[in-house]
DNA sequence: TCGCGCACGC
DNA sequence: GACGTACGTGCGCGAG
């Protein structure tokens, strides 16, 4: 067996990883996150290359050899953070621990020893591989030495041979030398040719193969700049040149044999692990489950393209997988459809489907049970071919989110595999991801969508037994999955825009937004770019001498809250905070609008997510139509936009009333709040009298801003900090608040200690329908993390059970107008409040049925309490 | 392409 | 006492 030596260079492969991953500490303090990615790195190629011979190399220390050339080598950099370098030791203890050599010399840097150690093992017949972050190591690369850098991140690399360079950069190893040398490099403060990139240096290197030759040919090459450039530049070219060139005869004191590698001893790596708090790692070698599972090898499977539909291929229970690429399914095209039932899988053409009888008459049979993952993208797609699929019974997408809502890797592949059976390739691995994403041929294509809907069929029973399990079965059956098809039909009716609103409005804005701009040009002395905070932040906290409050990562703080308490300091400042007011509805609001405007229907067709919010409330996207603006007068007008999609309709919005406090008398079961829903009070200036002990018309609008921010705040699970911020008063005043309020509402207070408790005990919490939320960090040591976990355990019932009563009134009210014969139709859904649009003639109706509806869906001891209005658009329905 | 700062809603 | 703050989406900027 050959010999295979792997040098690792250690100074890069760690910067790398530190830039790569967040800033993570274990619960000692330590930042371990450029280990943790070096590590998963080093292991990655112990599984892969399986060396016998092993390096990791560093660089010394301050100065070089290459110094003594160009004293301004490496110039300019940015001092290593102490986060990092705290680093280094520990990865050479851990590096010890693996029986892994590391190695570093004076006045050399890693590059060196790797291309001296490469060079040697290369003469005595080994095969090597090198890892870097850094493309000058491209030099090395020959027939034996392979080359591999990583790329995006520390997730993958990219191998270089020499075949593989030649089509890449077009260049040989050896040429790379010369690469820099014209093109120079950055980083590392090599001058290169001035106006010489990589495209005229491979240009050039091409042509002439070595910049001896280049220089000797100077008069041939066309274009009188680059000439005079290359003229002029030509010490530094060849400087550089000398710079880059990775010194292949170091004088190391270390030799191949010393770099001898031997299978390392769980036992020695795992105390460090440990100590580290590399728990994933610890898993992986320790052999117990591990979240990504290395490499699944796929059972064969028989599946049947189809090329004539006939309904007796249909068994009355099946599993479909409608297969959409790009995400907007309003959009995109149907690839290909895959349908499995206990006889048979089949991949049926999309042309086939849509065109067949059988396949409408089956898909619209609502005897015929259908598993499918995402049933309101589902819904969507074939409504769009004129096919109403009825008959759903399973849907994975969820199922999953609801046993499960902090999963995020939410496709069939992936949820197979978390199942125990890895039954497809992930959607990436065959499809790709961003602009490179395509599809394949179509064997690849046909069996792919055939292994999911197979996947699909083949877990839904043990899925079904995991949510019977948790009591969740009724709140997947009886509220998700019929409220995926409603909102479906919501996404797919769409709302009408009147777009000539919008672009007036545009006008407007433009014209108010060019003024501001020069008025504060004017008072700030310079042009700059107003939009960049970065730029804004010197002018306002430098030039103009205003008090820095607050600073970012980045530099100053010039966040609303910030700027608001220097309102009356300097006339600039009003003026941005109305330039972003205005900005902000100009790009997002108007334009951002126009854009997803439909030009044929002018409507807006927003997709909710269904499974993805922590706490069971939807997300909206594309556009969200969750975060119209409201508050200010200047932006609701956005909402004058949103209008009826028929002659003669109107608006009409009905929201709940506090319904989270509402939710939380009910779940603490507090006598104080749950008088003062039955009184009906306001309650903010309910729970102001309270606080401050004064009767009703005592209670100023000062003291009812303080009480709904704590009401806010209960509700919302911030913390006193956060209340603090809100407020703008110190922390301990916001605990005394917090305090007081607790006094007053003892049993909400009693319920914020169970609700800790419980989360303690189960790891969950969960709400009146039995939602669920996971909460691991509730016991971590990790004070942060620790607070955070408890103050999610009292928000999460209490938001997600008024998510849930929404939920469930949608239900409720697309049967009654269902029932009653409306024409009325839901549009939209905000977290509290519904928006339909109706006939006029139907207004008296509604006026009955959706409040009615909305109130009573669900009985709590307190009552819920529905507002409305109507009107010819969104906004006039207030 | 990605993270950040900022801003909008509930 | 720590340390940084509900749940989301989207924009423009600026670094890689």
């Amino acid at each position: 067996m050959t010999n295979k030596l792997v040098l690792m260079d250690g100074n890069s492969l760690i910067y790398r990883a530190f830039f790569a991953l967040p800033l993570l500490n274990n619960d000692k303090g330590v930042y371990t996150n450029a280990v943790y990615g070096f590590t998963t790195m080093l292991l990655r190629m112990l599984e892969e290359e399986k060396p016998t011979h092993m390096l990791v190399a560093f660089d010394a220390g301050k100065t070089t050899f290459r110094h003594a050339t160009y004293k301004e080598y490496k110039g300019g950099r940015q001092k290593t953070p102490s986060e990092l370098s705290e680093q280094f030791p520990i990865l050479k203890e851990l590096l010890t621990a693996f029986g892994i050599k590391h190695y570093q010399l004076e006045q050399y840097e890693a590059d060196d020893i790797i291309g001296t150690l490469s060079k040697q093992a290369r003469d005595k017949g080994f095969d090597v591989t090198v890892i870097s972050g850094d493309k000058d190591m491209l030099q090395l690369v020959d027939e034996t030495v392979t080359v591999n850098v990583t790329k995006k991140g520390i997730s993958e690399v990219e191998k270089y041979t020499p075949s593989y360079m030649l089509e890449k950069m077009e260049i040989t190893p050896k040429q790379i030398i010369d690469l820099k040398a014209l093109m120079g490099d950055n980083s590392d403060n090599i001058p290169g040719v001035p106006g010489v990139g990589e495209k005229t240096a491979t240009k050039l290197l091409k042509q002439y193969e070595t910049i001896e030759e280049v220089y000797a040919h100077l008069d041939e090459v066309s274009g009188k700049k680059l000439k005079e450039n290359l003229e002029t530049y030509k010490a530094d070219a060849f400087m550089s040149k000398e710079l880059v060139t990775i010194n292949r005869e170091s004088p190391i004191d270390v030799t191949i044999d010393d770099a001898k590698y031997t299978e390392y001893q769980p036992s020695e790596v795992s105390g460090i692990f440990k100590e580290l708090g590399f728990q994933s790692l610890l898993n992986k070698m320790t052999g117990e489950e591990s979240v990504e599972e290395a490499t699944v090898s796929l059972d064969e499977i028989d599946y049947t393209i189809v090329e004539e539909i006939s309904a007796a291929m249909f068994t009355g229970k099946e599993a479909v997988v409608i297969e959409m690429l790009g995400e907007n399914y309003h959009q995109a095209a149907i690839e290909g459809i895959g349908l499995v039932n206990d006889n048979a899988a089949y991949f049926i053409p999309t042309e086939l489907a849509i065109k067949s009888a059988a396949f409408k008459d089956w898909a619209e049979d609502e005897s015929k049970k259908k598993s499918v993952f995402d049933a309101k993208k589902t819904l969507v797609a074939l409504l769009r071919h004129d096919i109403h699929i009825k008959g759903i019974t399973f849907d994975m997408l969820l199922a999953s989110y609801l046993l499960d809502p902090s999963e995020n890797n939410l496709d069939i592949p992936a949820i197979s595999s978390r199942m125990g059976k890895a039954m497809a390739k992930s959607d990436e691995e065959v499809y790709g991801k961003g602009a490179k994403q395509k599809v394949p041929e179509t064997a690849v294509l046909s069996e792919h969508i055939a292994r999911k809907a197979n996947a699909l069929y083949a877990i839904q029973p043990e899925m079904e037994a995991l949510l019977e399990e948790n009591e969740q079965a009724d709140l997947l059956l009886d509220l998700e999955m019929p409220l995926a098809l409603i909102l479906g039909e919501m996404e797919s009716q769409g709302v009408l825009v009147d777009k000539s609103r919008l672009e007036e409005m545009g006008v407007d804005l433009k014209e108010r937004l060019a003024n501001l701009e020069a008025e504060i040009y004017d008072l700030a002395g310079e042009e700059f770019n107003l939009n960049s905070p970065k730029q804004l932040g010197p002018i306002l906290f430098e030039k103009l001498g205003l008090r820095a409050i607050k600073k970012t990562k980045t530099g100053y703080s010039t966040a609303a809250d910030v700027l608001e308490q220097l309102e009356n300091e300097h006339e600039i400042i009003p003026k941005i905070l109305m330039y972003r007011q205005l900005g902000k509805l100009q790009s997002t609001y108007i334009e951002g609008l126009l854009k997803v405007v439909n030009k044929d229907t002018s409507k807006i067709h927003t997709r909710y997510n269904q499974a993805l919010t922590q706490t069971g409330r939807l997300s909206s996207i594309d556009p969200n139509l969750q975060n119209i603006p409201i508050r200010l007068e200047e932006g609701r007008k956005i909402r004058r936009a949103f209008v009826p999609s028929e002659k003669d309709w109107i608006m009409f919005a009905a929201d709940y009333s506090q319904i989270e406090l509402r939710v939380l008398a009910h779940i603490a079961n507090d006598e104080k709040l749950i008088a003062a829903f039955k009184s009906d009070l306001d309650i903010h200036t309910q729970t102001a009298m309270e606080v401050f002990h004064v009767e009703k018309d005592e209670v100023t609008s000062n003291m009812r801003r303080q009480a709904k921010a704590v009401n806010f705040g209960i509700v919302y699970g911030i913390s006193d900090y956060g209340l603090s911020q809100n407020l703008g008063i110190p922390r301990k005043e916001a605990k005394s608040f917090i305090d007081r309020y607790f006094d007053i509402y003892p049993g909400v207070k009693q319920y914020m200690e169970d609700i800790v408790q419980e989360a303690k005990q189960h790891g969950y919490v969960k709400t009146i329908m039995n939602r669920r939320r996971y909460l691991p960090e509730i016991t971590s040591r990790n004070f942060n993390l620790r607070s955070f976990a408890e103050r999610t355990a009292m928000n999460t019932p209490i938001q997600g059970s008024a998510a849930d009563i929404l939920k469930k009134a949608m239900l409720d009210l697309d049967e009654k107008l269902k029932e009653e014969k409306l024409q009325a139709r839901m549009l939209l859904q905000v977290h509290d409040e519904l928006i339909l649009e109706a006939p006029k003639e139907e207004i008296e109706k509604l006026k009955e049925i959706v409040p009615a509806m909305m109130e009573n869906t669900v009985e709590l001891i307190v009552p819920l309490k529905v507002d409305y209005a109507y009107g010819d658009s969104w906004f006039d329905a207030k």
